[in-house]
RNA sequence: GGCCCGUUCGUCUAGCGGCUAGGACGCCAGAUUUUCAUUCUGGUAGCAGGGGUUCGAUUCCCCUACGGGCUACCA
């Protein structure tokens, strides 16, 4: 079987990251089959447009790594692949089930029925459109033909509804959640060709799935409520055949508290909702994983994790795994709440297999943001000593601000603990041995420093902590003769004079 | 309110009639690092409740509770 799957998001913001993980499950879907992924801008709403949104989702896939087989930027057999410039298509369709009497014509303004729905609301009931009330409407069910077609060539607004059978139990398959069924009696008569031209997502989607020659469906579970209309509507077409499998993915939750994640989550947790950066035509800003030093392979894994398992204990994996590994079959039916701590955890894993010069970059980054040129051999020397203390690639120059300055204060409480006055000429004895030390390396310097200790009958602990905090300037930072040997002597010296100058006891 | 989906440690999950209910994150403790972080070792903690079916239910069925989604001329 040809598998062909398509992501197909709405224009109206930047790209959720439950978004994302749809479209890594389908992308992952068709890899794995040596199948294709299309990518449909499904932007059939025109007053929901945001600017931008679509150069954002193209991006935050390069970012990625997903590639796309076929979309509105690479092209394709089914050209053209954004909704909005398909409307003759859906048109078309949208006559075709008026005339085999799937669908009828509806009159009724936005006014009135949101009247009859206030008044309905007020008796303590909910109005539905469908098979009770549909008669007692504005439509061609109710109108005479001779009141329809004036009415149409009147240019008077219409929609066109579904007109769904009575009182039908609809079995359906879906491959995470096996056999649902639903009576169309609880159904309402939905929309599919709206008073602008343009149909609803239903349509269109149904539509454009079929003639796209969509094999599997992957999609959030809130399309669940929707299948039933979905699976009808190939049936009113005539497409029952080859109609696409279904797979609804469990939504991504909040944290904590109630609720699928949202925007505000991320703001007051203090973690990313989107994949990028993104400003909004307004000028809000809401951050993004690349941004906040998240690897884009981490921000796969995670969330792949989310929702589908191996059913192995390999918790690491890379997109090409990923591809090779995944299968619909291992998804879950519950919703996951989205954990920030674990996120955090991927992505101190994949930092680990990061080279030490791809790290380098990063810091390189940081460096000339503070007018700091430094020799990259050097910076990647660096790096190799604090990576693995890393969580995020930004972390860099808090981990290893010192081997490229100077300490300009001294933790106060380190001070207390760790300075004491009859240190202060063992620290000028020390400074001397450093200087001197051939070859000036990690281990002989050790060596040397070592040997003064013992002679003098000092701890190694005191002279150690005391030297750290005058080159770091605090109690942090890796081997302390490895910060000794980098920095270089020059350095030392002039850092343990500093310090004795400048720390008041 | 109606309809649909779901429910195993705090969180993500394994389990597909018989297991001391396994792993991971987090948390706690210890070891290493004479610093901090990493790392390693160990510990903590769970089958929502009630009925069935069965020799036997975390696992199958029903009910309840709870959680989630949908209920627009939005997707």
């Amino acid at each position: 079987m040809t598998v062909r799957v398509r992501f197909a998001p709405s224009p109206t913001g930047p790209l959720h990251i439950g978004g994302v993980r749809t479209a890594l499950f389908n992308y992952l879907f068709a890899r794995k089959h040596g199948g294709t992924f299309i990518l449909r801008i499904e932007d059939t709403d025109q007053t929901r447009y945001v600017e931008g949104a679509e150069d954002y989702i193209a991006d935050a896939f390069r970012w990625l790594g997903i590639t796309i087989d076929e979309g509105h930027l690479v092209g394709g057999q089914h050209d053209p692949y954004r909704q909005s410039e398909r409307a003759d298509i859906y048109l078309s369709h949208a006559n075709q089930l008026i005339e085999s009497g799937w669908g009828y014509y509806a009159f009724d303004t936005p006014e009135e029925l949101d009247a009859i729905r206030k008044k309905n609301e007020s008796e303590g009931k909910v109005f539905t459109y469908d098979s009770t009330t549909r008669s007692t409407l504005k439509n061609s069910l109710t109108l005479s033909a001779d009141e329809v077609k004036t009415m149409l060539d009147n240019g008077d607004p219409y929609v066109i509804r579904f007109k769904f059978p009575e009182n039908r139990e609809v079995v359906m398959q879906d491959i995470i959640r096996g056999t649902v069924k639903v009576n169309t009696q609880t159904l309402d008569d939905k929309v599919l060709f709206k008073s602008d031209g343009l149909p609803t997502y239903h349509m269109a989607n149904v539509v454009d799935d079929h003639l796209m020659e969509i094999s599997h469906v992957i999609r959030g579970e809130e399309w669940l409520p929707s299948l039933p209309l979905h699976v009808l509507l190939y049936e009113a077409f005539g497409w029952t055949d080859t109609m696409p499998q279904f797979a609804h993915l469990p939504l991504i939750l909040k944290p904590e508290g109630k609720g699928k994640l949202s925007k505000r989550d991320g703001d007051k947790l203090g973690f990313p909702v989107f994949p990028l950066l993104w400003t909004s035509p307004e000028g809000e800003v809401s951050r993004g994983y690349r941004e906040d030093g998240y690897l884009p392979e981490a921000v796969i894994n995670m969330l792949a994790l989310l929702g589908w398992n191996p059913g192995t204990e390999q918790e690491i994996f890379s997109l090409e795994e990923l591809c090779q590994q995944f299968d619909l079959e291992r998804v879950s039916k519950s919703g996951a709440r989205f954990d920030p701590d674990k996120a955090k955890w991927f992505n101190h894993q994949h930092i680990t297999k990061k080279s030490d010069e791809f790290l380098a970059l990063s810091l390189v980054d940081s460096l000339s943001g503070k007018d700091i040129i430094a020799n990259f051999e050097y910076v990647v020397k660096v790096v190799s000593l604090v990576r693995d203390r890393l969580n995020f690639t930004h972390e860099l120059w808090d981990h290893a601000h010192f081997f490229f300055e100077n300490p300009a204060e001294f933790d106060e409480k380190i001070v207390k603990k760790r300075w004491k006055s009859d240190l202060i000429p063992h620290m000028q004895n020390v400074s001397q041995i450093i200087a001197a030390t051939t070859p000036y390396q990690a281990e002989s310097i050790k060596e040397a420093v070592s040997k003064y200790i013992e002679t003098n009958g000092l701890g190694f602990g005191a002279i150690a902590n005391a030297l750290r905090l005058a080159l770091v300037g605090s109690s942090v930072g890796p081997d302390l003769f490895a910060i000794v040997e980098t920095i270089g002597a020059e350095a030392c010296v002039n850092r343990i004079n500093f310090a004795i100058e400048n720390i008041d006891i």
